[in-house]
DNA sequence: TATGAATGAGCATTCATTCAT
DNA sequence: CATGAATGAATGCTCATTCAT
């Protein structure tokens, strides 16, 4: 897995072939399809790696007892940062991934590991904003619905910059603009 | 350009053959190259045409002199929510292009007028943000700053409601989701 | 299709790939693919050929007008003995095909032919034997039946003369073991 | 080999991996090549088995005492037809194998094997013929040329059924069918 | 005897693109 | 302007076979 997220920021996902990731992995073509069921089946396990990642951030924001709601909409945002950073090209991969035809190609285990995963952190998010409103400091709205939200916004971000870093050979301004997404949705809720 | 956006939407954009899209169009696929350069060259002008009615209605929007601010905000909503209903594929193609590999194979033209008409668009969403400034009725921030944000949050709600629709075969909440979305982002920038 | 069955002879059907008969039929292996949609459909109307050949040889016997039954026996076998002559090895690998795995993956038109094919020739000699019945000199069962029976001695005596060839190294006795079994075929549905 | 068995007549013999046969027989794909040289001759050793089964019910036939001549051609049918029941798949296999490329790859014991077999085979018919020709019931051919006959319309049959099966989906007549033939094969070298 | 992870050559098939007409 | 036959490089995937343990 590390030698195809390797070949996959070199290459992109479209043009990285087996072969190269098997060269990468000093491994043989046929080595790599005992492990994994095809490409998109590679492909979706790294996505697998960075959702379990987020997971545990998220969870871990969600479970801090001395944050106040406020304290942990920025908490949310720096969580999200790290995992950015982590692994920029895996993440915007995933995200990309998600509304793309190669879902239908996974094995149905894989589909719903992700789809657990993802639910696990809208619900991780949600506890955090059901507290806040319980608290009286958010808006009184379904807490699914802000977490659903504040999902979109974060992938939203993260795919635009990645655009912007493409179109504009910007460098990458991500984190501002996470700052400021977050700045307004944080005073969105507030009540 | 007909013929492609019907294939795209059948068969997605990487099953869809330029032979499909001939055979549609009731040409032969040599014709196709006369008037595209590439196959990518064809996807990113369905995206152009989709970002040049976008560019339309936000115009439209932001040149309404009868509307105060805040129910600009509200018809800009209205001018998203009919682009996606007039070709959500397309959309949902353009943003997942946004961030592809295959940007790097355009035509520096077509790159040029996509970045062209995106810029115009988020110039035209700032305009309606820094008259609210003007007005106190927004937050002081940069207007184009509001305008990305909400660009990536119109976005990220196209991406996020296309996969809820593959993975859990939801039927399209994208409305709701998308009112809800701006409802924060409303309250969000409120003085 | 010539070069096809020229490679055929020379590597066998499964040693032999698209890419020997693209060479040479002095075409690349895409254009192969413009004439046959895979490579058993490409086998499979090697197979249709040489059956429309048997059908004709056939029914030129089933209609002459000059001959006693017994003696159109006697030129089913010479017409049989033809129909080997003409390409043996296309001849064997089509009663190999007949009960191969094959066939699944032939297209329903392709199959249809075939299956047409067989019957027309099996129906051809019904014809033959139904004249006989009816004037008597032969044994009173199903023509059809008397048909399928010496169908499964030719494919019978095709198919082991060829395994005799490769066990033993013998040379071809096609023609005399020919000879005794329809002998033997001839006298068993005398009256 | 009853793991091979099973698991050829479930896939088919050119579907089926080592490692299904391997995993059928509770053993590792390495152990399977302890046993066979290779695919072929795991095969070949199939058609083997069957072919000292036959054996065993041909030299059974010829040796009982009591038969005359013709019903020891009725004898012979029954046989066959057990043979058959027995393992309709590895009979079938057997004679498409004998023809076939691989035939190429066999150990030269395994292909000596397999031909002194067939002659055993053969020679037990041809016993019963010589029997009949010297009680001048049956016709004055060579016996090794009546046995070849009637093993050729055996497997003709058997083949033809089989294609049969496939082709026009029919139950499975062969009973029928090689009772049909062996009539006329009868009354063919009745004096 | 048995393992089973690793191999890697091999191949059918696809499809964006071209170019002679 | 248009054609469409031909291309041929490219690649995901298979599976019989091996060999260090």
């Amino acid at each position: 897995m590390i030698a195809a997220k390797r070949i996959f920021s070199l290459k992109g996902f479209n043009k990285a072939t087996m072969e190269d990731i098997a060269n990468e992995a000093e491994l043989s073509p046929g080595t790599l399809y005992l492990y994994f069921k095809n490409k998109d089946e590679l492909c979706a396990s790294l996505s697998l790696r960075i959702l379990q990642y987020l997971n545990i951030k998220l969870k871990h924001v969600s479970s801090e007892k001395d944050l106040e709601p406020e304290q942990k909409i920025e908490a949310l945002k720096e969580a999200m940062y790290d995992v950015y950073e982590f692994d920029p090209l895996i993440l915007i991969n995933m995200f990309r991934l998600q509304s793309s035809e190669s879902l239908k190609n996974l094995s149905p285990q894989l589909v719903s590991d992700i789809k657990e995963l993802s639910n696990n952190s809208i619900e991780a998010m949600a506890d955090i904003f059901e507290e806040g409103i319980k608290k009286n400091v958010f808006i009184d709205k379904k807490p699914a619905a802000l977490a659903e939200t504040l999902w979109a916004l974060f992938s939203g971000v993260v795919l635009c910059e990645e655009s912007k870093r493409i179109i504009k050979n910007n460098k990458n301004y991500l984190k501002l603009t996470l700052e400021s997404a977050f700045e307004i949705f944080a005073r969105g809720i507030k009540r």
